[in-house]
RNA sequence: GCCGCGUUAGCUCAUUUGGUAGAGCAGUUGAUUUGUAAUCAUCAGGUGGUCAGUUCGAUUCCGACACGCGGCACCA
């Protein structure tokens, strides 16, 4: 047997070494600086680290630091850098797990007392000594045996329960750093130096073990890190600057909306805010008549019974909000349209000829979300869907399905969202209808996504009770995700109501409904507008649209008139002719986002012009009014228009 | 719902060992008629989230509740 092997570099090229060869040698042979820079080693597609020998043929590539893929692995050394500063600091810490997440890590701790915020600095600066002090990173495999005994003598009861969760043959990888050590499947880098000064702890949270909420629960910290302290400062900076985005922020700012403690998860929604909200619903509902939906409006109040029927009872009971008993019935406040609608259907005989039905619905639904979800307007206990519900037959799901997608995907371009994340959810394990329609349903809507050729994720056991269905994603201004739109195939509901049409041979049978929601949640989609545009919205949704400043009270009569003849051209226009200085009535409606301000003053009065200045820039440009308006007939309408 | 933190004037925020709170902006009134991101002065503004407790005395300490914030869990 030759105790050589063949390596190939990621340009091709091919290398004979010595068998048993490591990352580090490798990067030695190539170059010092490169030695100096790697820190890993992507050998057939999986990262290891330096110092793993090769023991056969393989692709291999030199992970350097400046790598995209380094990210994780520093972020991952410095989650045990963590963990091994706690322990030095609250031996009676048990440590769980820790793994790199998206521009940081996070590591759970069990420990009566969780931490606080107050020891974060202390824990940094322990973390800081570990790292000076230049701890190599070791890897050592274990017996399944001696690890246990390893950590049950040791307390960590954590440790030990996902150790006896592993297949009984896979062998166990431990990572020292010093004196500490953690069950780890790796890879590291070659010390604990290398993570340099590009982190910090960012937030403590409490987090259940091993994700349910029936288990104990643990306190996890937060960090975040990177390459090296300018790329941390990068990132915190653009932290601060995505907080100036925040919807919330930006709703009180403009006016928008308000909550209170009285209607805890419900919007007060003020004449700006309500106009936007208003400029959305008319753009969907444009957009859905030209795509062959019919409007409709159900009662926000119905019989329990009829909760029962649908089967939303069952599973969400204890979310709705119902009525005290004033006679015997019950009746509960719809946190879906979806009954509304199949009752609204059934009325009269449908044909296969009336299919399919698109009855859409802006429907305001009540839903008691637990008290920790509620966020802003993102997630609400009372909020508007632009619901729709397409009863169909089974082969018009896949067509059906494809329009809807090109639709929202068509709708959400209007807004300047491009890169929108679809996941399919697939059936709960609590769900009502047996496989067979189960079965069918998923294909249907596989297939109709193969037909839109969208790439999309699968979000396995996610499913509505009813029926599979897509989840299309937006993020907002913080970095978190936003489920907006979504698709449902539904071969449940529809029986369980007893919705039916006449087929063409004469026979009574059970339509498929589609739910899909496009904005979802008007709420919501306002929140993440807000944001998206960080609240220069685009004139066709701005509520205020334009206002008139006079510099002087001479001017103030002209300053009407344009005022008039603005809001005759259906320009949405304020005036202001407080007695202020120019500069402060710019500096006050820039604040507030108005995305055009005339100045007025006695130039333009006797030139009949305006002074434009647009949101967003310092410059302006002088125009004759009537030019103005002109310039602004398109831009005003919503792009359906 | 769970863990941690927070709640002071309309808004943004001060007030270190417990001795009934202060600023800027906004508001009022007055002066100023102003050319593209803050004119000056004046007055007013608060049962310090709510309720209890300790104390001679609580914004400050303890507790409960409400709401909010960051996560977790949940999301038809």
């Amino acid at each position: 047997m030759s105790d050589k092997i063949t390596i190939t570099f990621p340009d091709g090229n091919i290398k004979s070494v010595k068998k048993g060869i490591n990352g580090f040698e490798i990067a030695e042979e190539i170059s010092k600086s490169l030695a100096k820079e790697s820190i890993a080693i992507k050998i057939n597609s999986e990262i290891f680290d330096l110092k793993r020998n090769i023991e056969r043929d393989a692709k291999i590539q030199i992970i350097k630091k400046s790598d995209e893929e380094a990210l994780d692995i520093i972020r991952h050394d410095c989650a045990h850098v963590m963990a091994e500063a706690v322990q030095a600091l609250f031996p009676e810490t048990q440590v769980t797990i820790g793994p790199s997440i998206e521009n940081g890590f996070y590591y759970d701790f069990a420990r009566k007392e969780p931490f606080t915020l107050s020891d974060l600095p202390k824990i940094e600066k322990k973390m800081h000594e570990i790292i000076n002090k230049g701890e190599e990173f070791t890897r050592e495999v274990w017996s399944q045996k001696e690890a246990k005994k390893f950590f049950k003598d040791k307390g960590e009861v954590y440790k030990l329960e996902l150790i006896e969760d592993l297949d009984p043959e896979e062998e166990i990888s431990i990572y020292k750093q010093g004196e500490w050590l953690d069950l780890c499947r790796g890879p590291h880098m070659n010390s604990t130096k290398e993570i340099g000064k590009g982190f910090k702890l960012m937030k403590v949270a409490g987090a259940y073990w091993r994700g349910d909420s029936s288990n104990i629960m643990l306190t996890r910290i937060y960090g975040t890190a990177w390459r090296n302290e300018k790329e941390l400062d990068i990132h915190l900076k653009q932290i601060e600057e995505a907080e100036k985005r925040d919807h919330r922020k930006l709703g009180k700012q403009m006016s928008l909306f308000h909550f209170q403690e009285e209607a805890p998860g419900a919007v007060f929604w003020h004449p700006k805010g309500w106009q936007l909200f208003q400029s959305l619903i008319n753009y969907m509902r444009l957009r859905q008549d030209r795509a062959g939906y019919v409007e409709t409006n159900t009662p926000d109040l119905l019989d329990k019974s009829l909760w029962e029927a649908s089967g939303h009872w069952e599973k969400f009971g204890d979310n709705m909000f119902t009525t005290d008993p004033k006679e015997e019935k019950v009746f509960a406040i719809k946190p879906m349209n979806c009954p509304g609608a199949v009752e609204v259907y059934k009325q009269g005989l449908k044909s296969y000829r009336d299919l399919p039905l698109r009855m859409s619905e802006f429907g305001k639904v009540h839903r008691y979300e637990p008290s920790g979800a509620l966020h802003g307007l993102m997630r609400v206990r009372a909020f508007t869907q632009d619901d729709a519900h397409i009863f169909c037959t089974e082969d018009q799901i896949t067509e059906e399905s494809k329009t809807v997608c090109d639709l929202i995907l068509s709708i959400y371009k209007d807004f300047g969202f491009n890169d929108v994340r679809i996941k399919f959810s697939d059936r709960p394990e609590k769900r009502v209808g047996n496989d067979v329609v189960w079965d069918k349903a998923e294909e249907a809507l596989r297939l109709a996504m193969e037909a839109t050729g969208l790439e999309y994720t699968l979000n396995p056991g996610e499913g509505a009770f009813y029926g599979p269905k897509l989840e299309f994603v937006l993020r907002d201004a913080i970095g978190r995700d936003w489920q907006c739109g979504t698709l449902q195939v539904d071969l449940n509901l529809p029986e369980r109501l007893g919705a039916t049409y006449v087929d063409e041979d004469g026979q009574k049978k059970v339509p498929v409904m589609l739910h899909r929601a496009l904005f979802g949640s008007l709420e919501r989609f306002t929140g993440i507008l807000i944001e998206h545009y960080a609240g220069h919205l685009p004139l066709w949704l701005s509520p205020s649209q334009i206002v008139v400043a006079t510099i002087t009270s001479e001017t103030d009569n002209y300053a009407f008139e344009v005022k008039d003849q603005l809001i005759k051209n259906n320009l949405r226009t304020e005036i202001d002719i407080r007695n202020e200085k120019i500069g402060y009535k710019i500096r006050e409606h820039s604040n507030s986002k108005i995305p055009i301000i005339l100045a007025v003053g006695k130039k333009e009065s006797e030139d009949r012009t305006v002074s434009i200045r647009r949101i967003g820039s310092s410059d302006t440009k002088v125009m004759k009014l009537e030019e103005l308006i002109n310039s602004l007939q398109k831009e005003s309408l919503s792009p359906i228009e």
